[in-house]
This record gives structure tokens, sequence and C-alpha cells, in this order.
DNA sequence: AATGAATGAGCTTTCATTCAT
DNA sequence: GATGAATGAAAGCTCATTCAT
């Protein structure tokens, strides 16, 4: 009898909360943390805006993920490693040149990662490494390495199908990473610093900078092999000029 | 009213620290604030631990720079900005080729920054940008622009004396910076995030950059040119296979 | 990343504190603000002791105030910007003789301000305006110009009753305040200077002023009309027919 | 021979300087501590600014004065209870009407202490008695005891000679500081709230004070005595033969 | 006598995490 | 499950005072 109106107007309005709890409460904190911490990096992000960017009260963003560590773990299990297993199939599904295969790779880590919000996870792993070594950590064995390892069983094809000549694994695997890193820093860094707009079209820049290493790594015969093989379905042809 | 809480016999060791007083205290100052602002980033860096670090406490270190803020722009001052103006004149004075004063240009890059510590802050500007947007501004106007203009003076001389031929400046530029900011990302921070040890030769990297870019910037004609140029004496060759 | 320092079995004591929550806290914060800043002023009172004497943490205090200056704000309004209101009506209710209105004006004052702690917010006006001027603006804004505006109306409604004759509004406005001054600085600190305790009956003093000021603003042939309505000095009479 | 010019050129300063130096420094010194104790109050007041208003090093204040405190302690014997004495024999020496004296006595305490800067430490230890005990218990056995033996002895001459009829005698030791303290706060700090000019001129309020509360002390039968001797109320006649 | 570099306790404010409701 | 009030360690900066020079 006290305050029934005041209850009776708060229950609808809870209900239509309760329509979407429990499963969809950490995904909305994930997504959340994900805006969040690329924004502001890890140790700027404040759990409580975490919190109410998701809607929900400090208490509950601790009930999910008992810490902010945590918390970006699962960000980073989400939306990055996560997926590798996926990766991994389609690669192990792959049958065309292993030429294509390098550029179907570089597209897709741009289409599924490079382009979208969770390429900002690089940014803010570079900054903060050195004064979270757990995350670090963590991020190497669950990120990197599984990367690596994809990319070098690529790379591994090649040479076994008698497509590449690599004199240095290693160096080939960072010829390919380079790219990606230093395009994540312009999108989610550098750009903010740069006094106009830098005219840098990510699409061309990558297929480019492909282009560049395929004709190094190509064993030499096999050239127009590569150009022949261009036009299979898993990648469509790189021959646009621009966008 | 504060009370002297320690009457003291430190009194050699002070002594010590008299010494090399107020010359030597505002370089100790900064070469530790570059330490740990390198190393840690600028928000995590704490005041008492760079004074800590310079042997001094504090209050020390207020007394030489009014603000955490105040000390990076001093870092930085110190270690880059302020030694545009010696670099201006350095390029002002070259008269060989312009495909060589690139080349001469990243060069001393890498040894008087890139190489140094230094290189650093731009990892802790990538990282902190957006969180400390007058530090952001700072850099951005006593770094990026005249580095960019240093840069660009140099491109349009080539243009000016028919070497190269440039469709878009701002593109040309980020040519130059990528590889720059790449190698520093490397060496700051994600070098740390690897499993086994990069074999990134910085050295070998950038000079084989520096070909690929000049390969597309040289007007063709002039290519053989270039290949005359190269011994002039400020630089005098870049055609070092290895180291 | 903070480690919970402490196991703590203080359940009871908790509880009873929990009882009180959110409504009260505020409440009990500016009491205990109200004291301390009374006691030692704006810039001695250390934030932490206003939490303690409310019972709560540094960080509670915070959690309602966004700053000390606004706890101080708070403070003011809560004991005496907040009150002008009802005094204005008050006031416009009023309907004896005007005589009678700055006599009643005098005592609600000291009834309702002068004798509560409230009236030691003035002595730290005085001590520290100077040094803080945001505060001073406020109080200004805030307490001096809505008091000021109250009494002009007073005398005004005096003087188109033809029941004052006023050469200089402000000057006769000076009139009333000087003694309420006074009286304040007595109280809250000359008081404590004072080597005997002084033997100032602060009712009796504030009538007196009133008397002498009266006989001064009063029209000299309403003088026995005012005479009429009031009964005895002590208690100058409350000829008021509303609230 | 290292640095000859450097010494010579400082020499003629330093010289100058001499001059001046150890009977000068503590007046300095007392002078700009006044200063600025009366501006930001004894908390807020800064050694090192003082020493920089009278131009000497932080250490050369605390050669002279081994603490804020004793430096505030001496401003207040410079100013104040170093010139009872004076005041004392003056007074012992003064053969009007009690009246005159009383008159003379406001009158020599505005002209000497009320209208100059050192009437500012009486605001101050009104803003910040209980904060600085020692400073407090100081302040009334030199400065506040005095005055008000001071006055006190006037008085009971006026009852001596049959010329006053006091009750109460703190009560009107009272009346008669009031209007001193009242005029402190307006000049140093109730002034600065004021959002318009105050327009009180301290002698005319002094001598109606004054008046009002000798119509109030005077035996009634010699009130006519009294009349006489006072001239123009702006300027209430300075009966006293000597001095 | 004079200097001023050095000190460190002290103050306001922030924020991850806890826990009674 | 969800809440949000409460906590307290930690960080930047100030300033009276000391003391080697």
């Amino acid at each position: 009898m006290a305050l029934p109106k005041f209850i009776a107007a708060r229950t609808e309005e809870v209900q239509a909360k309760r329509e979407r709890r429990k499963e969809a409460r950490p995904g909305e904190l994930l997504d959340a943390a994900l805006d969040l911490f690329v924004e502001k990096g890890f140790a700027a992000t404040r759990a409580e805006e975490v919190a109410a960017r998701a809607g929900v009260s400090k208490g509950t963003l601790f009930l999910y993920f008992p810490s902010k560590e945590e918390l970006f773990k699962a960000v980073v299990r989400e939306n990055i490693s996560g997926r590798f297993a996926e990766w991994n199939d389609e690669f192990q599904a792959f049958d065309g040149s292993t030429a294509d295969m390098v550029r179907y790779c570089m597209r897709v880590w741009w289409d599924r990662l490079g382009a979208t919000r969770a390429s900002g996870i690089t940014k803010l792993i570079i900054g903060e490494a050195r004064n979270f070594p757990d995350i670090t950590a963590f991020y190497q064995q669950e990120v990197i390495k599984p990367a690596q390892d994809l990319i070098r069983r690529i790379l591994q094809r090649g040479v076994d199908r008698g497509e590449f000549r690599i004199a240095d694994m290693d160096y080939a695997l960072f010829s390919i990473t380079a790219p990606m890193v230093f395009l994540v820093m312009m999108k989610h860094s550098l750009g903010a610093c740069m006094p106009q707009d830098y005219p840098l079209d990510p699409e061309r820049y990558l297929a480019s900078q492909v282009d560049t290493l395929l004709h190094g790594l190509l064993v030499r015969g096999d050239e127009k092999n590569d150009k022949n093989d261009k036009n299979d379905k898993n990648e469509p042809g790189e021959g646009r000029k621009k966008k």
C-alpha cells in the first residue's frame, strides 16, 4: 500500500530488462568493455564506466568477471582467440595456390579483425604490455602464438609444395605481420596525431605489401603459375585499382 | 609547523650529492624520466619513482619541473624536438642527390633517435594520445609537424630538381614514416610479446624499405644518375649487404 | 588490482550503518562538515576528518560531494541560502508595522542563524574570502545578495508606508548588518581570545542596537505609534498577524 | 682567475646590498610578512613568498626568525604590542576630561592601527585563532590584555573622577571595542564581499559610536560639560593638552 | 651572513573491489 | 541475480624547515 504506483511503474521497465538478462549480460559487458579498452586502454578504463555502458551496475560486472583483468581476457577470447579454431579449419580446407592463400589470409584478417574495433586491442597491448605481465603472457599465448602458427603453416605449405622459397621463417612471418601492425597503429592512434587526414587506403596498402612480399617469396619459375591461380573462387582477384 | 623527523648522520652521502648540484639535477631527472616513461608510459609512471631513480626525493622533482606533464614535455624537447634545428641545418647543407639525402635521413633518424631510448616516446604517444589531449597536441606540434616538414622539404627538393616524381605528397610522407613506426613498435613493445627474439635487423630493414621506396619515387630516366650520386661525401654510399 | 586488506568480522557494526544509508549520509556529512568548517576554516579542514566525523571513510565523502569546494557550497545551501525562499515568504506575509518587522527580522536571524553553528560560516568567509575567489563569489551571490535584498525590501516597505525616513539605503543596510557581524565574530572567534567570558547577551545587544537604529530611522510623527506596538525592550513584541 | 668578470660584476651589486644589511633585514622581512599575513592569513602565507618580497632567500628568513610562528609574533610585536608602552605613557600624561580621553583613544587607535595594514592582523586572528593556539595565547597576552587594561584604566579614571557611571566594566569595554572590530572586518574582508562599494566613512562611524556610548556612560549632570568640549561631529574635539 | 637545493609529511582526489540487502 | 554504498591504497603536488656551501 505504501508506494504501489512507483513500484508498478518500475515493474514493466524491469520486466523488459529481464527478457534479455542472464544470457545477454556478459555479451553486453564484453561489448562495452571492448569499446572502452580500445578507446582508453586497459589501465585508464574504469570498471564502472564499462558497467554503465552495458546498462548494469558496477556490482554486476564483478558478478560475471572476477576482476578487470579477467574481463579483458574474456574480451580477447570473445573477439580474437576464440576464432582461431574456425580460421584454422578454414585454412585447412583451402585448396588453391599458397600465394592465393596468403592473399586470402590478409584479406580475412582485415575484414574480420583489422577493420573492426577488435584491432584496437593490438594498440592497447603495445601500450601496456610492460605494465601488465599477466595480460601480456595471456595475449602472447592466446593470440600471438596461434596467429604465428597459422601463418607459419601457410608458409610451410608453400615451401612443401615447392611454391615458396623461404630462407628464414621468422623473418618471413615478420614480413607478413609488419603491415598489419602498422595499419592498426594508424587506425587507432597515430591517425589522431596527424594534422591532416592521412589518405591511407588500408586495402590497397595491404594488397601492395602482399604483392611485394610474394614476388620475393615465390620461386621464380612459378611466378606465372601464380598469375594463373589468381582467379580461384576463394579470392576473386586483386585487379581493382580503387577502394 | 612540520617537525624534522630525522637528525640524520648521512653527511658523506649528502656531501656527494651536493657536488653535482643544480646543473646535473635536471639532466638526471630527465634521464630517469625518459627511462620510466618509455618503460611504463605516461600515466603509469609515478613522479616519486622518477625522483627515486634520479637519486632525489619527490619534492626535488617538482623543484625543477612544475608538473608531471611539464616533465614529459621537457623530456620530449631534450630528446627530440630540441634537435630539429640542428637537423634542419644539416639537411640544408646537404648537397648530394636527393636519393642519397633520403637514405641519409633514414640512417640519421635511426642512429640518433630510432636506436635510442627516445624512440620509446613514440610508443608512449601511440598508447596514450587519446587520454592526454594536451600532450598529444604538444607532440603533434613539437615533433610530428617539424618532422613532416623536414621530410617534405627533402621530397620537394627531389621534385624541384627533377629527381622524384611524386603524385601525392602525403602518401609519400607516409611511406617514409611507416617503417620508422614499425621498427619502434618492435623495439619497444611487440618485441617483448614475441616468443622468440625477432631476428629483425633494423638497418637492413630500413635500407630495403628505402630502396623499394626510391625505385618507386625516382624518375625512371634518372635512375642511373642516382646510382652515380651514391658516393657523395655526406653519406658515402649504401651498397653494404650486411649490417 | 587492489587486494582486500581485511576480511573483517565487523558485521554488526556494518549492519547498523547500512540501516540509515543513502538518505542519511549526505546529511551526516554536511553536519560534520559544518562543524569542522566553522571550527577550523575551509583550508584547514581536511576531507578525511569530515568523513571520519560522519563515521564514514574518505572515499565515501567523495561519493556524495565531488570536491571539498562543492561540499562547502552544499553546507552553505543547506544551512543558509536554501532558507531564503521560506524567509522571503514569511516577510511577504508580515502585516505589522515595519518597525516590528525589523525587530522580528533581527530576532529571526538570531534564532535561526546567528545562534546556530551556521553563523560560523560568516567567520570562515571573513578569514578566507581572499584565498578562495570561487567560494567568495558563490557566497556573495547565494547569501549576501539575497540577504541584502531581503533587508532592503523591508526598509523600502517602511519608506513606502511613510514609516521610515532613509537618506542612504546602503548605509541603512549596513547599520542592520553591522551588529550581526559583530555578534558572530564574538561567538565564533574573538570570544575564544578573551581572557574572561564576555558577558555579552546577544539578544539584549541586538535589541538595543535595533532600538537605536529605529529611533534614527523612524519618521518622528510615527514614533508614538511605534511605541504603542512594543511592550518591553527585551522582547519587542511581535505584531505580525500571519504565519 | 676562473670567473673574474662575473665575480667583479656581482661585487658592486652585492656591496650595495650590504649597506643596509644586518639592521635592515629583519625590518624588511617584518614588513613583507605583515603585507602577506594580512593579505592571505597565517597558514596560507608561504615563507618563501615573504623572503622573496623582502628580497632575500628563504634561508635568510629562517636565519632571523626560527619559525613562521616566531615571524608572526615578531610582526605583532613590531606593529602592535611594542607600542603599548608609548601609548600607556601618553594616556598617563593626558589631563583633559575622560570623555575627551575616550574620543582621543578612538582616534589614536584609528590613526595608528585601524587605518594601517596592521589592523589586518585582527582579521587574521579572527580567522585562524582556533587553528594556532600558541599564536592565540600570544596575541591574547600581548595585545588583547594590554589593550583592555589600557581602556579599562581610562574608564576607571572616568569613574574615579565622577565623570562616568559604569555598571559593568566588561560590558563597557566591549562597547568600545565592538566598533573597532567591525570597522576592521569591513576594511579587510567583508568589504571585498560586498557587491557595491560600501559608503562607510570610518571616522564618522567611530565618532558617532563614541558619542552614543558617551551619552550612555556619562553621569547626567556632567553632560553639558561634555557638550561644551566638542565642536562638530566629524571632528569631535581634541581637548587633550599634551602631545 | 647568506644561500637555495633538498627533504618528506600531508593533503585532495580516484577507483577496483567487496558485501549486505 | 542484481545492486550500489562503502572502502582505502595510491598518486600528484605543496611547503616549512634544514644544512652544506
